[in-house]
RNA sequence: GCGCUCGUAGCUCAACGGAUAGAGCAUUUGACUACGGAUCAAAAGGUUGGGGGUUCGAAUCCCUCCGAGCGCGCCA
């Protein structure tokens, strides 16, 4: 019956088993945020020498506050610390807090001991003027980290086979593998998008025997595929090649319409490959017999049944698997260990791929095939596999059905008929990919208060507006270095500045985690305190000394929601389209 | 049966082992004679599926039970 092939929910997508352990992964020090960290964190370091206390393993560290009642820094060292010291936590902190007072660091204007031991860092507005001053002279590098700098990432995603249509669903792996390309590179990564096209297997014969049924005017067979799509495909076949197509022409006209039709919706949605890797390519080149030859060379294969095995269970798989069947053809399994051999021969440092989690099954199984000849440990395994929950869909409240049968496949480029490709691509980057994500297609299609694109976008927009105004005004920014920005000590500037003060971490986190959707949570936070900011403090006042001040904060924010959206893929208007709110006759 | 991923407000989802678990939507109540009201403010809403354990501290880590999705081919 092969792979359910459940259209909308990516059963096509290659699948893996669950997510490495951080241990397996790049390993990324999330920063903390700016420049202030490194000097608070070198006095904490200075504290605990003057106060006679060892490090804790790892190091101090710093994080913000999750209140501003604790001040902005937090620090939970005197916590860590006070078992091996044998000391009660506020003592400790105590004798630590007093030392970093002593030899305060810029900005640091009061300590205090708070809870169960923490030392909570209450700083002077003056850090945030210095990170504003960060975020525009950055000159669009503000946010970036160097932590995956010298590493060549081959990224490898959707994959979806080349014999329909993209699903919906199929869109979720779209926009976060594009998302974490963009992630990781903002880590210092070359990362390269890669597609693999599965045109060698017998999944592009059943594909062409469908083809030809509907060629025929007849049902595809009991295991073919049934879409719609392929009675206008034949159509067209019929129109550009005549009456009297055999199969095999047909599978390689098929296949390069389907092949089309995949370029063009990934271009829709703005999304660009750097290779489209044919299976043919290795089957051509003869990689396969030679990966073959490498697997019975290490030891780790055997034969049973008139078949070739991989000894993969004592590996770590689940069981042992097929490598060669008994009729002499290879098994995907086989064929994929040359493809993932491949990659590694062309050079990249580190291999990601990611799949649907209904294939998390074969995960262990190329991962220790490949260890068998040498590519990745037990430890840091190539590929790593990102499993991604699939996408169930929803109308009218209520699942879609999916039914390949019946042929109601509900693709991408339905969706994009009828919502842009920005609310698209944000709504599939909302959430984590370790939950099932339901895809209300009623709210997507709408254009209404649930679309967190909007909001986002309307941010944007109202800081473009704020700068044309000022235009407008006569008023023209001066340059930073001339601008008091002491002047913004509002509640709500300093908020923003705090947000953007976080925005590197959120970003190296954002890598570290292989979770895009951390970007979005941080953008959509940004927005709603722009939002805040906008409503009570005015930006071009008669005050020539605040309106300077705030108009480098808003081409501040500027350049944090600009650059979020950038990384998400979404565009950042200086002009929303108005909606009608007027006469829509769905509204209420 | 075995394995993987999950279970958080009415709904959809956040939350590098940190303090009082946060947003949006929906509900209720308010707010512009100035930069775009696709906005803002406030209220209400929780035993983080249940139970144990580790820890100064657990939604997070471990064990167990319940529930959901997905796997467990000489298919790809």
């Amino acid at each position: 019956m092969g792979t359910p092939h459940v259209p909308w929910s990516c059963g096509d997508i290659r699948g893996g088993v669950g997510h490495c352990e951080p241990a397996q992964r790049l390993r990324i020090r999330a920063r903390e945020p700016p420049v202030i960290a490194d000097t608070l964190t070198d006095a904490l370091r200075a504290a605990l020498a003057a106060a006679g206390l060892p490090e804790p393993e790892g190091g101090p560290t710093l994080e913000p506050t999750a209140r501003r009642e604790h001040g902005d820094f937090q620090t939970n060292v005197a916590l860590r610390l006070a078992k091996a010291v044998g000391e009660a936590p506020r003592d400790v902190a105590a004798r630590i807090a007093a030392a970093l007072e002593a030899a305060a660091p810029a900005h640091l204007e009061r300590t205090e001991i708070a809870g169960p031991g923490f030392i909570n860092l209450f700083l002077a507005p003056s850090w945030l003027h210095e990170v504003l001053a960060e975020v525009v002279g950055a000159d669009g590098g503000y946010g970036r980290g160097t932590a995956l700098a010298g590493s060549r990432i081959n990224l490898e995603f959707v994959s979806a086979n080349p014999t329909g249509p993209l699903h919906a669903g199929g869109g979720r792996w779209v926009a976060v593998g594009d998302a974490l390309a963009n992630v990781l590179a903002a880590q210092g990564a070359e990362v390269h998008r890669e597609y693999y096209l599965n045109d060698a297997g017998n999944q592009l014969d059943t594909f062409a025997r469908s083809l030809m049924a509907r060629y025929a005017g007849e049902e595809p067979p009991e295991d073919g595929y049934h879409g719609q799509y392929l009675v206008d495909m034949a159509a067209r076949l019929r129109a550009e090649l005549g009456d009297a197509v055999d199969e095999a022409t047909a599978r390689e006209w098929g296949y390069a319409a389907v092949l089309a039709s995949l370029k063009e919706d990934l271009a829709r949605i703005g999304v660009h490959f750097d290779t489209w890797f044919s299976e043919r390519t290795l089957h051509e080149r003869g990689d396969v017999p030679e990966v073959l030859a490498q697997l019975v060379a290490s030891g780790h294969t055997y034969e049973r049944d008139g078949a070739t095995w991989l000894a993969s269970e004592a590996l770590g798989d689940q069981r042992d698997r097929v490598l060669v069947k008994g009729d002499g053809s290879t098994t995907y399994l086989a064929n994929d260990l040359a493809y993932h051999r491949d990659k590694m021969r062309r050079g990249w440092t580190h291999l990601i791929d990611i799949w649907g989690a209904d294939h998390h099954g074969q995960v262990r199984s190329l991962q220790t095939g490949l260890q068998a000849i040498g590519i990745g440990t037990p430890e840091a395994p190539e590929p790593e596999i990102i499993l991604g929950q699939l996408v169930k869909l929803e109308r009218g409240g209520e699942l879609v059905r999916i039914s390949k049968r019946a042929g109601n496949v509900i693709t991408l480029a339905d969706i994009l008929d009828e919502v842009d490709p920005d609310v698209c691509r944000l709504t599939f980057l909302l959430q984590g990919i370790d939950t099932a994500q339901t895809f209300d297609l009623d709210v997507v299609t709408s254009q209404s208060m649930e679309n967190p694109v909007y909001y986002v976008q309307y941010a944007h927009a109202r800081v473009a507006s704020i700068a044309r105004r000022a235009t407008e005004a006569g008023v023209v920014r001066a340059p930073l270095a001339t601008v008091d920005l002491s002047a913004l000590t509002h509640e709500r500037e300093l908020d923003l500045l705090r947000a953007l003060a976080e925005y590197p971490s959120v970003l190296a986190s954002a890598a570290e985690l292989r979770a895009p959707h951390r970007v979005t949570t941080w953008v959509r936070d940004f927005a709603s305190r722009f939002h805040g900011f906008y409503r009570d403090c005015r930006v071009i006042t008669d005050d020539p000394v605040l309106t300077q001040a705030r108009l480098w904060l808003a081409e501040a924010v500027r350049i944090g929601l600009a650059d979020a959206l950038g990384i998400l893929g979404v565009h950042a208007p200086d002009v929303m389209e108005r909606l009608d709110g007027d006469d829509d006759e769905a509204g209420e």
